[in-house]
RNA sequence: GCACCCGUAGCUCAGCUGGAUAGAGCGUUGCCCUCCGAAGGCAAAGGUCACACGUUCGAAUCGUGUCGGGUGCGCCA
């Protein structure tokens, strides 16, 4: 399985908290201007309270710095006196007027002003800027990489495809999704495992070893003809069936379903697992642990000791359940079941645990599978699903509380469905004959970076075209190729700096030592702007679980920079590389190195290449 | 019937967890290559943020309700 939905007020609290604790212990190692002021700003609210002219103690939490959206407002903008007022019984602009005075005092400022309600506009020497650009120069892709004194333990689990068949385009968006989250929490300072869960215990699996079994015969030389209905026809599975045939010849012909069924089981299971790992290391993404479903329910049965637990707590329970109002439910029969108490944490009913036939729920196997990544050191998990599971997050959430004693948090992301177009048109695809469009068809037809940047420029619950004729278009319509043509004409720079300075080296001990001052232009100012919001970007996305927002930054940063490159078009004076004037062109190099990095980085958390040349 | 997701420019979508005059691409119109990569850039036009109340200094964003679209609703995973 593959799917599932989401849950939202206890993310926000577990947002709140969560950034507490991160401030609390984090350690960054390059600037962010935007930190650097809110730390400055608490210190002056201190500072007032503690002299009187404020009320000591006011509640910061809500104060926040941020770019103003209209660049005209200045550099940055701060809503302190807004939120300030009520709880220092003053008016919006009298606190700010107290502000003003201390921020006019701090180094890097040129100019506070108070504006419309109450805002405190912040305008910086450009030299704050430009040393910017010398902190990316020295700290390369690390700019924005953030490293926590004590790492939070994180669980990512995604994709967790059934191990039945090919993975689909859906399950290419989760398994992209969560590996790029994966990067970024992991770049924002987290101690992430990547995991997956393989469903190797349920009814699925039995199907899978009786439709490899037909192909086995097949390979015997017995004429099968059509597959039966309701098992799996697709012709992957005769690989499996040659390789039984190999190791056991007409062995298991003649054996009962019951005594070949588990060997043969085993055999396609990992076939299918081969092939899965296969197809997601074409799209580079490599799972730090595979979790089999099986392993809970044989040796000690955890999931047993799950459920005894729940019941030792009056969580579990012996009782009926109404029937949905609605949905048609002709075969309903009224029993009595073994029930998870999901009401007592927010769900909307008790859920079963057992079937009828007395074997597990797949949602007891889940519950004992989050157990265990509790009992593993996780208190933050996050599972990855598609939009087709989303009935199933509310349960999850409650079973999380209930097993972690409130200690555990589960954040589920769901991934609303693909639909995959060419030149506008859907691609058809039967499920029924088998025949549909791989995730591996898709990767060998058009690469895997448009297949990755693809299904990250979009938020993660909104369904998404994917056009397999316009994502390896070579155009500005595509982004993946506008930002990597960002990336690339960083690296022609260079390659035209080496030609016009023969003589000159542009390594990093060069560039760090560069004079920045002649970097006053509006459209490198846009630029360096840009760059200095990069560690908020992580922060923010990274807080969020939405990787999403960095493929849009690096969107907005590859605009810059065409814009900045065309400017050099009309003004040669900006151009990068300048042959008469070798520190303007040092100056301007430091810059474009600074873009270089911070493309690469940020391309580097989608998992998608960064490359040198594009011609 | 109930739960969750979505509703922003003609189209496809962002909107930094409540901020100031709501942004981008495509499409339309008009410009920019003897010049570091035109696979690029600049400009114009385009909006009742589905609708109605509410919360407050302030709402596309939070709450309630309505309408419209999607997904799901023991013994599938």
């Amino acid at each position: 399985m593959s799917g599932h939905a989401a849950r939202r007020c206890d993310r926000r609290r577990a947002k709140r908290s969560r950034g507490r604790a991160d401030a609390a212990h984090r350690v960054r190692t390059a600037m962010n201007i935007f930190d650097d002021f809110q730390r400055r700003l608490a210190a002056i609210i201190a500072r007032l309270g503690s002299e009187g002219a404020l009320p000591a103690d006011l509640d910061a939490a809500k104060v926040v710095v941020e770019p103003p959206r209209d660049p005209q407002h200045g550099d940055l903008a701060t809503n302190a006196a807004m939120v300030l007022a009520k709880e220092a019984k003053s008016n919006p602009r009298a606190v700010a007027a107290l502000i003003q005075a201390e921020l006019a005092k701090e180094p890097g400022v040129t100019d506070v002003e108070i504006a419309g309600p109450g805002f405190i506009n912040i305008r910086l020497d450009i030299a704050l800027y430009q040393e910017v650009v010398r902190a990316i120069v020295n700290t390369g892709r690390d700019f924005g990489r953030v490293v926590q004194a004590t790492p939070e333990k994180v669980n990512v689990e995604y994709v967790s495809a059934n191990p039945t068949g090919p993975m689909h385009v859906g399950h290419g968006r989760g398994a992209v999704f969560g590996d790029a989250l994966a990067n970024l929490l992991a770049f924002a300072g987290a101690n992430v495992t990547r995991e997956y869960y393989i469903n190797d215990a349920g009814a699925q699996v039995d199907v899978l070893a009786r439709s490899a079994f037909i192909r086995y015969r097949e390979t015997l030389g017995e004429r099968v003809g059509e597959i039966p209905e309701g098992l799996y026809p697709g012709d992957y599975l005769v690989p499996v069936g040659q390789k039984l045939a190999a190791d056991h010849g007409r062995a298991l012909l003649d054996k009962p379903e019951a005594e070949w069924l588990p060997t043969v089981r085993h055999v396609a299971i990992d076939m299918m697992m081969d092939m899965i790992r296969s197809d997601l290391a074409a799209i580079d993404i490599h799972h730090d642990v595979f979790f089999s479903e099986r392993s809970l329910s044989v040796a000690p049965d955890q999931i047993k000791a799950t459920i005894d637990d729940l019941r030792s707590r009056d969580l579990v329970y012996e009782g009926r359940l109404p029937p949905p109002k609605g949905a048609a439910m002709e075969d309903w029969e009224d029993r009595e079941q073994t029930l998870f108490r999901a009401t007592a944490f927010g769900d909307d009913v008790d859920r079963p645990l057992l079937k009828s036939d007395g074997s597990y729920t797949y949602f007891a196997s889940d519950i004992a599978y989050h157990a265990s990544k509790f009992v593993r050191g996780f208190t933050t998990m996050i599972d990855v699903w598609g939009a087709d599971h989303g009935g199933y997050v509310k349960r999850m959430a409650a079973a999380v509380k209930a097993v972690t004693g409130g200690k555990g948090e589960l954040d589920v992301k769901l991934c609303q469905l693909v639909r995959l177009l060419r030149n506008g048109e859907p691609v058809k695809m039967s499920k029924r004959s088998g025949e549909f469009v791989t995730l591996r068809d898709v990767i060998d037809e058009v690469g895997r970076d448009p297949v990755r940047f693809m299904m990250l420029f979009r938020k993660n619950d909104a369904t998404l075209d994917f056009d397999l004729a316009k994502v390896i278009e070579q155009s500005k319509e595509n982004p993946v190729f506008y930002v990597q043509y960002a990336h690339a004409r960083c690296r022609s720079v260079f390659r035209q700096a080496e030609t016009a300075f023969p003589d000159a080296a542009f390594d990093r001990n060069a560039l760090r030592d560069a004079d920045l001052s002649i970097l006053t232009d509006a459209a490198e100012l846009d630029v360096i702007r840009r760059l200095s919001q990069f560690p908020r970007i992580v922060e923010a996305s990274a807080l969020a679980h939405e990787p999403h927002r960095v493929a849009f930054y690096l969107y907005d940063l590859a605009s810059d920079f065409h814009g900045l490159w065309n400017r050099g078009k009309e003004a040669p004076h900006l151009r990068f590389v300048i042959e008469t004037d070798r520190n303007s062109s040092y100056a301007r190099l430091a810059l474009v190195d600074a873009v270089t990095s911070v493309l690469a980085a940020g391309l580097g958390i989608l998992g998608v290449t960064a490359p040198d040349e594009m011609r």
